[in-house]
DNA sequence: CATGAATGAGGCTTCATTCAT
DNA sequence: GATGAATGAAGCCTCATTCAT
């Protein structure tokens, strides 16, 4: 059930976000989205503190989806490493792919955030990558991975990698985004070299 | 040899890069820039058109440098693709390690240029593409690598990987740059796996 | 009826010709304009979109006026030329006295509008000339004026003495303006000579 | 004889009226006209103390130029008051022809110039009236205009006949600057009425 | 004489936010 | 609850003029 509320700042945030992604944060005007969307700058102010927190909540809604989906798949029992690594690359790339303009916003409009929101932003990403550290950690106590990967390191790369995807990838492009996430697991698990 | 003109048009370019990266594009004042500098706006204006002139310098720098790079890496003779990989990604590394602010910019501020530059820098950008792709073929072709790999795609993730240093990268971290190019070489060439 | 929107345009014109008459449009500042009426900077722009937007309207209004006019009396029925041109002598005689500081800021600020207002501009008073022609062309034709008469030459005669009204008449001068009119009417039809 | 100095000076006018006339005086950069000529800026100043002393010089010499010309033809022994109003038209009419831009730059900026310069104007402005007053007035002692005649208006009606000349004649069009001068004296003179 | 790099005050304009209705 | 007219602080940029060389 979702009241009417509800569906305004979900139109507002969703809005907002396409164009803050096609013309940069501090390019867009509140009377740009509210134009966009028919309604007038008292109802925007009526639902919304301030422009700025738009952008907080396009960014706590992205992190915390992508933060609980790390979190769920590191605690899914009787899984693999492998195997968690496999979802997690396909959940991240699909998170990224179905939230796109809101992952753009997230990569590029940070320094738009007040200190405080910067601050709670980097810890969950810090929790993110917590996540998928232990998966990596995981790998190698199991025997499955190399014992001399260095867990972060790999991490990070993965997360790169993934992330990178709100750059280049297109619905309608060569691969879908299934087979991009695959693609991606089978480098990062057995590598280029025959 | 570099004239008096070049050094104030580097040094400017290196500040605001510098602010650009803390504070966001938007959010510093060329008054910012030349207070930092110690010089007057209408100097800065006798070497610089407009404020955005600024960015997009920092665009055309940063990006021929890493083409540049590419090409060269690509045509150096009697090297596998492999050898080629690797001096790749460690120089993708370092090139963002050493323009770390110009990098960071270039990643996250392009919305504030011009349509004409945007088009610009998506060339280069697919110019870069392009030679690590054929690197990629390279190794394919020499049956180094895998036969069903998708060239596209890797390129896209290693590039990704690496560019994504930009966000985490800290010189007084865990891990030297070279040290993170080589995990990142590992990692693409033999895979997670044991 | 007037809406209170029109009012505060027309209050924001008479103010701008007045102080564009008096320092130049080029030395008059919006902060001169708002301070004189009371009004805020924003509020200015809440209703205009440049400052150039204030000289193209009051281009607008002097010549359509203007233009309507002569129009106008061309078009009335059972009237010689002779009575046309009284009639229009005086007509362009009051038109500047009633719209001075507009007039005299279109006669001398026209280089400070856009090429294409420009362009209007040169068309409609295109026009106005035409439709005094005319009237000589009928005086011609009727034969109440001499037969070797060149109608353009005399419009532009006539036209340059009247507009040059704007820049000596004075409201407490020596004669009232319709005076004036009278006085370049009989000039223009009997001359100076017995 | 003319000194290389007076040379770059009356250099400086002729480009900086046309540059003026064109674009209007305060659309002029001091770096447009030294540009057009081929010098520097410093050259510039060397020669003159301000951009404002281009403009009053520019007024000095049309000014003098006319009302010197209008008391000689008033002063001219043994004519009759219409011989010296012929010769004082045509005059007219060819000073505005001969000096385009600078007449052009003379009626429309002068709110660019300092109060004194002002004054300094409207002088000789009064004086030039005054003598074409003379001469109207001549011609209504010697019983060959109307006694009813108001020379003051009279003079005003053919200063701005002639003066509007700058709006319009172009050298390339129908009438010569002569040609226009005759028919101006004749409708002055004779009217239009049969 | 001649240069041209450097200055800095000040103008036009924008836009997030408010509040009376 | 909803409106939208009104605000006003602040930013980018210009350009006449100077002066060390």
């Amino acid at each position: 059930m979702v009241s009417k509320q509800e569906e305004v700042v979900q139109l507002i945030l969703d809005t907002s976000a396409k164009l803050f992604e096609k013309y940069g944060y501090n390019n867009v005007r509140i009377s740009d989205i509210t134009r966009d969307i028919g309604m007038t700058t008292g109802f925007f102010y009526y639902h919304f503190r301030s422009k700025e927190q738009i952008l907080q909540m396009i960014y706590e809604n992205y992190i915390s989806g992508a933060a609980d989906a790390v979190r769920e798949i590191y605690h899914i029992p009787n899984l693999t490493a492998q195997e968690k690594l496999n979802l997690l690359i396909k959940r991240h790339c699909k998170g990224i792919r179905d939230n796109h303009s809101h992952v753009s916003v997230f990569f590029r409009e940070y320094r738009n955030l007040s200190e405080e929101a910067i601050k709670l932003i980097q810890e969950k990403n810090s929790e993110y990558l917590k996540y998928v550290v232990k998966i990596i950690e995981q790998g190698v106590d199991e025997g499955l991975f190399k014992a001399d990967v260095n867990p972060k390191m790999v991490s990070l790369a993965i997360i790169g990698m993934c992330n990178w995807i709100y750059q280049w990838f297109k619905d309608d492009g060569e691969k879908s985004i299934d087979e991009v996430g695959e693609i991606f697991y089978r480098l990062v698990t057995s590598g280029l070299l025959k």
